[in-house]
DNA sequence: TGATTTTAGTTCGATTTCGCACTATTTAGT
DNA sequence: ACTAAATAGTGCGAAATCGAACTAAAATCA
């Protein structure tokens, strides 16, 4: 493979991963102590997808390990921001169900991210980044294909 | 702010720390056991930026905390794959220069992504990514000017 | 139907990440 | 020139992440 194919995808992963980093810690600095991206991305994940999902297919969504999720998950129980019932469809199962304070947390942590959106905006107004989203989410949905079982 | 704004740029940090997270843990598995992405990362950065580069610039590079890149910087020595020396223009700091053995492992190890990048390639040929590095790029940047100091 | 294989969530321990605090050095202000 | 403030890198401890192993339940196979 000849090295400039090899530098435009490295410099595209690099790129995201820098922005992840960033885009983290801004979102961090805005939420509760003891609250982090992770916590947050579930609790929105269960309103903008579905309530009620279990363990293992939040971990998927995000693709992080089964128990990187059930540390998340058991951060979010200790805050009373989810409840976890048994999954009817599955003895060996759970499911993840969003509390009111879930529901006022996710309020509260969106609105506070808006002047670091407003920002953003105004640099790159939402058309722009809008017309990304299709080809990032057919890279992630590759990659999530692609990945080893 | 309206919903719908709130929602384009959401998904695109969602988006990127997906990928984030599934590039970081396709290019782990293809590192010798130790070696992670961060590791990678700062050899990559010294060969393509600059070699000699200290411990803050690198750690503003990948915007990282320093004790993150202290740590990331001391597996890298005991895996000889850097050296650091003081650097003369400031007492308090060091200088990070690759050994040849950091040149060896970052040749290795993209060359051993050569299959991922293939595949990806596959699926989404090198100008349609190239055409997004520069909005990627000052994304990064915006954002990296815009963060608390 | 019973045996075998696979799987969901958790425990455990190791590693990575990160904030706080520190020392020595540098920079800025008077 | 001297003092005060800021800073580079690190030690320390806590939290987050993650792989290995496990148990109980589900799925698959004969």
């Amino acid at each position: 493979m000849d090295n400039d194919t090899r530098h435009v995808y490295f410099t595209f992963f690099n790129e995201i991963g820098i922005i992840a980093q960033l885009s983290r810690a801004a979102m961090e600095a805005r939420l509760p102590k003891g609250l982090t991206l992770p916590h947050f991305s579930v609790i929105n994940h269960l309103i903008r997808v579905r309530d009620g999902q279990t363990p293992l297919t939040l971990a998927r969504a995000f693709q992080v390990p089964k128990t990187t999720m059930t540390h998340t998950l058991s951060g979010l129980l200790e805050h009373g921001l989810v409840e976890m019932r048994p999954n009817p469809k599955d003895g060996r199962s759970k499911t993840v169900w969003l509390t009111d304070a879930g529901r006022t947390f996710r309020a509260a942590a969106i609105q506070s991210s808006d002047p670091d959106i407003d920002a953003l905006q105004a640099a790159f107004p939402k058309q722009k980044v809008e017309q990304m989203l299709p080809l990032l989410a057919e890279i992630r949905s590759f990659m999530d294909a692609y990945r080893d079982p």
